[in-house]
DNA sequence: GAAAAGATTACCT
DNA sequence: GGTAATCTTTTCC
């Protein structure tokens, strides 16, 4: 497992995130997303997350490597920040030119902020662009913590992604049923067996 | 250089 | 359910 001697404490390695993009999806649901600042460790527990595949015309990386996506280009376990609107929103990359889009999860002490939503999500953990390109499985200050899922597969449901306008049908949304910090819109979607 | 679009959110009716 | 806020990156002329 991960053996790695740090002082933030065990992460996932490189393995986790070198397999198939929806693979790591489902598996990054029920796990422990951390983010250490100077003096406080910021957790929770990852409820929700979409995939953005090669040939994907959806994704950041569709039209090729940009100064903007440069770190969806990385190796696996990279975080990719993107500024939208008014908020910064977090990627994991799987293979590089694919990432896992970390949009909703739940607070690990319950009623200490709202983690539902992309934006929100990174405001909570304290995630801006200066983690952008920052390896999660090393000395990043942002890691998922190995061991601790509490998903089962037979309660992820598969549905559309949220706020794209091309590649709009494809079921590349995850989240856990009935979960109450997953984001709006709500999924209507379909569950799918492990 | 200028303009449009955007992996969102808060607040409106 | 719809729309404005708000600003960076990308694209087009």
């Amino acid at each position: 497992m991960g053996s790695s001697s740090n002082s933030g404490g065990r992460r996932l390695g490189r393995a986790f995130y070198d397999r198939p993009t929806r693979t790591v999806a489902r598996d990054l649901l029920g796990r422990v997303l951390k983010a250490r600042g100077p003096d406080t460790v910021r957790a929770a527990r990852i409820v929700e997350v979409e995939a953005y595949v090669a040939n994907d015309a959806a994704s950041h990386a569709f039209r090729g490597l940009t100064e903007r996506n440069r770190s969806m280009f990385a190796r696996p376990g990279t975080l990719y920040v993107y500024r939208i609107h008014q908020v910064v929103c977090a990627n994991l990359v799987t293979r590089p030119g694919d990432a896992v889009l970390l949009r909703a999860g739940a607070p690990v002490d319950e009623g200490s902020g709202n983690p539902s939503g992309p934006g929100r999500l990174c405001r909570y953990l304290g995630i801006t662009q200066d983690d952008d390109g920052t390896d999660t499985t090393r000395r990043g200050r942002v890691y998922v913590v190995p061991g601790v899922r509490r998903a089962l597969d037979s309660r992820i449901l598969t549905s559309p992604r949220v706020g794209i306008t091309r590649a709009v049908d494809r079921p590349l949304r995850f989240s856990v049923e009935g979960d109450p910090w997953v984001s709006r819109p709500r999924p209507r979607g379909v569950f799918t067996s492990a």
